[in-house]
DNA sequence: GTGTTTTGTGATTATCTGAGTGAAATTTCG
DNA sequence: CGAAATTTCACTCAGATAATCACAAAACAC
């Protein structure tokens, strides 16, 4: 069957967003007919027949779905951009009664002793991005960011990095001249180089390979830098903070490993 | 203790949006504090200090906590805004994969039978409203609206109909007279009226009380009624269109009811 | 160093949710 | 009325998840 992936994965995503199997499978049925009853939607989404009504239940309690109460029942499933509209309000009132709920949360202090040595690791592409969008937002005096793949210059990053240029000084550095060239047209007001990425490139198995994903240098006092799986594209994050001086020691190196530029 | 309920609604929140119980406690534990160990998280949220750290892989792989790898591991939520930045990630690449895969779908023809006398219900404030939306933007010539409860007169739906009011005819019936100079405020194109809406207040045992919510009829063609649980606000409607003329006597029925005026 | 506490991993059991199935009640239609 | 389809309900089974225990490794106190 041709779609049979397209439907396979549009109930997988719709069990991420929550529904069950069966629900998932029965809005995808009737997203593929006007309208249909149940013994139709039981033959093409192989959900038992008894169950059609339960499910049709939930959906159509969510908004999914609607339902015309004659003998036999018809469903038919909401227009996709009211369904996904429907979605969409859910998750906010979720995210709002969350932010609510965390703020009336009283906070214990957990006298946080000496926080010396401070290294955090984060995983995600997706966190690891929006970290990386928040130190920017937060330098002082300096950037210096070198990308190891290209995938990870998004558009936000560059008009974030634009954001600061007259603020802040920017040095960004990239595996390849063609990456250089893009890089120096998208933020003019950039320092770029083309950065000796060899280093720190492990190879262990074949089969998990790790590249540099970036490598983010805030003010001297604060480092971020991540690896890609090559095979999966798995993001690893090691960030560090509230540094004295111990960054210096980390940016000679980098410098004298040719990594960055004086 | 006073923000028990916060917290557990928190968790609650979390658990809608996926996470598993021990996962939800401790992201919310992490919120309360800086930072911290295993044992102090295990204290305040009662999840058994040995399950603490699968939890907290899940949480780190959706980019939701950091850990300092040290030993004891230190843990710490992620900032607030940024965790909701994540999950607003997740959900549009969701819904994105959504609407593509079914796109993707092959349509099955039902040969959509004899559609004659089409009613359809459906449930939930949220999908109503964005049906209500719709209908309001495909009108071509009429909008009659009555507003059962000033809850349901959003500042989408003032919108949407003063985008409207220059191309079709308005005619906004509310329940009381205060709420009608108010509509006639926000939307001065429109005709207002107050509806006698004790017409259907359908009084059931003192539980089930319901209330009209909103009756809205476009081109004398299509129909949407919906009422309002007076107890737990549930709004349930039933959807009418397709009509050739069979509205005009529900027209004229509700014309002599006083609901709409001439 | 040694004994004790804390930390982290793994295995195991109990509990609960959801998938899958069939019986029974209801309706439709000949 | 009887046969077939529709719809609801109750039940079993499997897999996921919560909860507990046993144990090794590390950190700590003395």
């Amino acid at each position: 069957m041709s779609t049979g992936d397209s439907q396979e994965e549009a109930v997988d995503v719709l069990q991420q967003l929550g529904l069950k199997e069966y629900e998932a499978k029965c809005f995808v049925g009737l997203s593929r007919m006007s309208t249909g009853t149940a013994k139709q939607l039981s033959e093409i989404t192989d959900v038992p027949r008894t169950r059609i009504y339960d499910a049709i239940r939930v959906l159509e309690a969510q908004g999914l779905v609607e339902v015309q109460h004659s003998s036999p029942q018809r469903f038919r499933a909401v227009p996709l951009s009211e369904a996904t509209e429907t979605l969409r309000g859910q998750y906010e009132s979720r995210i709002d009664r969350l932010t609510d709920a965390l703020e009336r949360t009283e906070k214990v202090d957990s006298s946080d002793p000496s926080a010396v040595q401070e290294i955090w690791a984060m995983t995600g592409t997706e966190a690891i991005a929006n970290r990386t969008h928040k130190l920017v937002a937060d330098a002082d005096e300096e950037i210096v960011l070198v990308i190891g793949d290209n995938s990870l210059l998004t558009d936000k990053l560059v008009s974030d990095l634009n954001g600061r240029a007259d603020e802040v000084d920017l040095f960004i550095g990239t595996a390849t001249e063609q990456l250089q060239h893009r890089v120096q047209e998208a933020i003019p007001d950039a320092t770029t180089f083309v950065s000796g990425l060899e280093w720190l490139r492990e190879e262990g198995t074949t089969e998990d390979e790790t590249a540099i994903g970036r490598l983010l240098l805030v003010d001297r006092s604060m480092i971020l830098v991540s690896t890609l799986a090559t095979h999966t594209g798995d993001e690893h994050a090691i960030f560090g903070g509230g540094f004295q001086n111990g960054l210096i020691v980390i940016s000679r190196r980098l410098l004298s490993q040719g990594l960055i530029p004086s």
